[in-house]
DNA sequence: ACTAATGCCTGTAGTTACTACAGGGTCAAG
DNA sequence: CTTGACCCTGTAGTAACTACAGGCATTAGT
């Protein structure tokens, strides 16, 4: 297939997939006699994997751990396990700021009461 | 007060503030003879504003909105408080998808059970 | 045979919100 | 008179793409 029809069936634009091989996220392509780039059934799995793990949120350099993990014959289980626990991690860390921010923000927007008031004690707060 | 001083006083690097007055989210410093920014008690207040509602996780453009309305002599706390709502949904929004995104992952790391396999579920998992 | 519409190619610039220099001037203390 | 701390401008780098610009290749329609 050619970089139009993986884009389609993987739901990424080519764009995307020149991009991840640039950076050497993804396997070059064989080229066509004509310079186009040409992918087979092995390289839409890797595409595939490569935008679940981002789906997940992996970051681009966890990805390329994966994928060499899932490359490399001798890696253990574990070492995935590891990566993925560290990423619970992050994403729970995130999660605390989140509600954080949320709560204050709430706090903050009960203070507009009255909404015609021209002094807004929202600005006042952010102000002092 | 110098760009040192006020970076201090305001816990954020000299750096950020000329970064600030460039895009044009802090008001111009005054110069000193020498070309040294020279800032009055009023800069800081627009730097503490700005840093706190960024520290809100308002973006540049929302902080510059804020701004914008805490100058303006005719608006109203009806506009704040839009802002203030707008960013409680996207806040929302993300807290929804990183719940869902711990979800998944906690699935997939209920899958490691055994750590010396070299058989990885999870890459299986993304890789099918 | 000509032309228009896709689709592909490379390479560069733009996005957000800064941070990190490089290369240089200013100023007070030792 | 030099050292060190500060300041200046301007550019490049970060993540993870997206959006062109400018130019072939291929195919369908006339």
């Amino acid at each position: 297939m050619r970089i139009g029809e993986l884009a389609e069936a993987c739901e990424c634009s080519p764009e995307t997939i020149r991009y991840y091989e640039k950076i050497g996220l993804l396997p070059s392509a064989i080229r066509e006699s004509n310079g186009y780039r040409f992918y087979e059934s092995s390289h839409r799995k890797w595409l595939d994997f490569i935008l679940r793990s981002k789906a997940l949120g992996f970051s681009q350099n966890e990805v390329r751990r994966l994928t060499d993990l899932a490359n490399a014959p001798n890696s253990t289980c574990q070492d995935v396990h590891e990566l993925i626990v560290d990423h619970i991690r992050d994403v729970r860390a995130r999660l605390g700021e989140l509600k954080q921010l949320e709560k204050s923000l709430l706090r903050l927007e009960s203070k507009c009461i009255d909404e015609t008031l021209h002094e807004c004690p929202v600005i006042d707060e952010l102000m002092s």
